[in-house]
DNA sequence: AGCACGCCGACT
DNA sequence: GTCGGCGTGCTC
């Protein structure tokens, strides 16, 4: 018996009111009224129509107010099972985020559906409210009169303009009633198109007499200007999300709004599918495999990392262990770090196991995921591969979750519940008792160190499939090419190698990092970058006032230098540019950036009759283009393919016998901390896409820090080295994963008002730290300026937290975050991001 | 988020 | 006076 009393979530409220609301059951819906039910109550004074889930249901009320009734409810059953709403309030309490917005990341948008809102008489209206109520009003209501009921749709598209508001005055003159349906989901997405009702010359008139409303008046002077725009595009322009004052002025006659569908393209299959060679596995592979299926045989949850050397068929040891999965009769969820990056690995996967794989990554229609999702919930798909939110299908008895590459820094959401997938994969892991494996070439700093101590089974790959041996590689000095006065960005080593591959027929790939987009200062004679005294990261670049055009060389330098500064975006420090080089004393700088596109015209100049492609963001427009390039490379109709990260993952080209490394310094000076990781772990996989086949390969490595030991270990494919090096760092430092980096985001319209509000922030936690959780010890770092403080006219400040995350450090956060939302001004956002991916 | 309540300045 | 915009607080 279900009971009477329902506490539910709500899905739209902002952090501080996501708390558990009590309804009561009607008794027309007591038998439909689960936990997990997807309901429509009335919320809030205006009885707002609201979607939520309910989490339980009980014969006696909790608290002791008014209950309002649940309104309706989704009637296909209860829409999340119970470990689905347990895993959205770990999520929670875990990225600090609502239910709702847990919600929305494991259950696709198509299934969380709308409302349909109905009319219909239920009153006779008297003399004296009948001469009350406008003219257009009456016409509506003498309509609705006429039908049982009529939906707001069909009212809108009869009546036209000012239906809304003669619905809401015969509401409350107690005419009508509003009714509200859950729409099953259509999932159409709406953007609102904005059109000038009156000529300009009356607009900007109508402007100069809305002195009260400067929104009002700004919206009507652009629209003066544009005449015709869509709300997001005239919101960006004036600088103010003003809803409001868009409606008044539609209501006042002078604008149109009109709603209007938008169109997504629909993802079409690129479904190559290589057949995977159906060899046997070699001894290495063997003994992993075992190892793992013991781990997994136990029937705890377990974790492994995978450590395979690039090429040591990581990918053969993973289909072994899902077919293991599948006999067993368990699912498997397998995350890549992007579809279109990986279309090897996932058309592995797809050609062995048909159509019981299921296909998810963010680039699908809300249907085709809807689509998905259901598949794997009836259990006809058990094997699902894709993104990191592939990470919450709902598959049946999970057996195992993979991440590969799992250092990859897409794992990590960059929109609002900023959740790590690893994370989440080991919660599931970890109720389903089933296996998470992690695998890489390059595992991240903090998975090894958890495989080091323990916390994983460490399994490793030690050599190269089918005795490939790893390539030869030459780091070439770029500072030499300068001495000798070749000014082009490829060094005589690497020049020689192109032409040496393109004569024997073979194939060559260029890799340009353009990861380098913040600016940081090194000087052109160490090749050294300037530090933050306190935190290993590189200094970032900073201008003050504008540069003016670059005339003269020298002079433009020094204006470099005298109107810029250096800040480190973990500590705040800042300092302006240095006359010297704190390490060699020279007093010549390089500002970072080289030019990349200039790479590519380079290369056809030097070496002319190759065929050249190029491959990055600008020439990848659509998924399609990049497989076509690609295609092209691998059937040979190209030689030389220029790229960026792109060009680096999980492809194997068989005559691919030289890479190039065109900058390998611009991600050396990130100013991230992990940027020694990154560029071992992107250097590491470039080297490994050389000589893959039966020719031994030749990497060339272009740098202006040739002693640098992470390019040297790079180099030499010597991981552990690289871990013991780096980890003495971090653990000097205290940088994770010795400790976790909360931040403390800020954003806001008004540059002076953020900066007040963002004191009073820092205040506050300063507080929190001090008085009620005394016990968490931490550094507070800031309130600083974002590493891009303005982006789209809204400025952007922060607060570093190092801390150790735990409930009690979480909740303390929490707390912030709270209270922040019920006092602060509303104009600010704040949120938190717990170990953010970049700064 | 959206709505009510209450304050405050402009205009009849 | 009083209308209408905008800041503040609350939602079972």
């Amino acid at each position: 018996m279900p009971g009477i009393y329902a506490r539910v979530r709500i899905l739209d409220v902002p952090f501080h009111g996501d708390r558990s609301y009590e309804y009561y059951i009607p008794p027309a819906l007591s038998d439909s009224v689960f936990p997990g039910s997807l309901v429509n109550v009335s919320f809030g004074h205006g009885s707002r129509r609201c979607a939520a889930i309910v989490t339980d249901t009980s014969n006696v009320q909790q608290g002791n107010y008014e209950l309002k009734p649940i309104s309706s409810v989704e009637s296909h059953g209860p829409l999340l099972t119970p470990e689905e709403m347990a895993m959205c309030n770990f999520m929670c309490g875990y990225t600090l985020c609502t239910f709702g917005e847990a919600v929305r990341c494991i259950v696709p948008s198509a299934a969380l559906s709308k409302f349909n809102f109905y009319y219909r008489v239920i009153a006779e209206p008297s003399e004296a409210k009948k001469k009350k109520l406008p003219q257009t009003a009456l016409r509506l209501y003498s309509h609705l009169c006429t039908k049982e009921k009529a939906s707001q749709t069909s009212l809108q598209s009869n009546f036209g303009e000012g239906t809304a508001a003669d619905l809401t005055a015969l509401l409350k003159a107690g005419l009508i009633e509003k009714e509200a349906e859950i729409k099953s989901s259509t999932n159409i997405k709406y953007i609102t198109e904005v059109k000038l009702k009156v000529s300009p010359e009356q607009a900007l008139e109508n402007a100069k007499r809305c002195l009260r409303s400067p929104l009002q008046a700004a919206i009507l002077e652009k629209m003066a200007e544009l005449a015709e725009t869509d709300s997001d595009t005239l919101f960006a322009a004036i600088n103010a999300k003003a809803t409001v004052q868009l409606s008044s002025l539609a209501k006042k006659g002078l604008l149109e709004l009109t709603k209007k569908e938008v169109y997504r393209n629909p993802y079409a299959d690129a479904g190559k599918c290589d057949v995977y060679n159906n060899t046997s596995l070699t001894e290495e592979q063997r003994s992993a495999v075992d190892k793992l299926k013991e781990l997994s045989d136990s029937g705890e949850a377990k974790a492994a990392l995978l450590h395979g050397v690039t090429g040591s068929g990581k990918t053969r040891v993973i289909k072994e262990m899902i077919d293991e999965m599948t006999k067993k009769g368990r699912g498997v969820i397998i995350l890549v770090p992007e579809i279109a990056l990986t279309p090897q690995t996932v058309g592995i996967f797809c050609s062995c196991y048909g159509d019981r794989v299921a296909v998810i990554h963010s680039a699908l229609s809300q249907g085709e995921k809807y689509d998905s999702y259901r598949r794997i919930r009836q259990g006809e798909a058990d094997i699902v591969i894709g993104t990191r939110s592939a990470v919450f299908a709902p598959v049946k008895d999970l057996g195992m979750i993979v991440i590969d590459e799992e250092q990859e820094h897409t794992y990590k959401s960059d929109t609002d519940p900023k959740y790590h997938a690893r994370d989440i994969a080991s919660y599931r892991c970890g109720k389903a008792g089933a296996l998470m494996l992690l695998a890489s070439a390059t595992p991240s700093l903090s998975s090894y160190h958890k495989a080091k101590n323990g916390i994983y089974t460490l399994i490793e790959l030690k050599n190269r499939y089918g005795n490939a041996v790893l390539p030869k590689v030459v780091i070439s000095d770029m500072r030499l090419d300068r001495d000798t006065g070749n000014p082009s960005p490829v060094g005589l080593p690497l020049y020689n190698k192109l032409l040496e591959t393109v004569k024997d027929k073979k194939q060559a790939i260029v890799f340009l990092n353009r990861r380098g987009y913040n600016s940081f200062v090194s000087c052109r004679i160490c090749g050294e970058a300037i530090k933050c005294p306190h935190c290993s990261v590189s200094l970032t670049y900073h201008t003050h006032r504008t540069l003016g055009a670059p005339t003269d060389r020298d002079d433009y330098m020094k204006r470099r230098i005298e109107r810029g500064s250096l800040a480190c975006h973990y500590c705040g420090y800042k300092v302006s540019v240095p006359q010297k080089c704190p390490t060699c004393s020279s007093e010549h700088f390089r500002f970072a950036g080289c030019g990349t596109q200039q790479a590519e015209e380079e290369l056809s100049k030097l070496i002319p009759g190759a065929r050249i492609a190029r491959m990055d963001m600008d020439t990848t427009g659509s998924k399609l283009a990049s497989d076509k390039i690609l295609e092209d490379f691998r059937e040979k109709r190209s030689d030389i393919l220029i790229g960026t990260q792109m060009v680096t993952k999980g492809h194997d080209f068989p005559d691919v016998t030289l890479v190039g490394v065109m900058n390998a310094d611009s991600s050396l000076f990130l100013d991230d901390y992990r940027a020694s990781e990154r560029t071992f772990d992107m250097l590491t996989q470039v080297v490994g896409r050389a000589g893959r086949g039966r020719d031994p390969g030749v990497a060339v490595i272009q740098t202006c820090n040739p002693d640098s030991p992470i390019i040297k270990l790079a180099a030499a494919q010597d991981y552990k080295t690289f871990y013991e090096n780096e980890i003495n760092v971090r653990r000097a430092l205290n940088f994770p994963p010795f400790c976790d980096i909360a931040a403390i985001n800020m954003t806001c319209s008004d540059e002076s008002l953020l900066g007040a509000t963002a004191k009073v922030i820092a205040d506050k936690l300063k507080g929190l730290l001090e008085g009620e959780y005394k016990d968490i010890s931490a550094e507070m770092y800031g309130p600083f300026e974002a590493p891009v403080y303005k982006v789209q006219n809204c400025f952007r400040m922060r607060i570093i937290l190092k801390l150790r995350l735990s409930k009690r450090s979480r909740a303390m956060i929490a707390t912030l975050l709270h209270e922040v939302g019920t006092k602060a001004n509303k104009k600010i956002n704040v949120t938190a991001d717990l170990n953010p991916t970049g700064l």
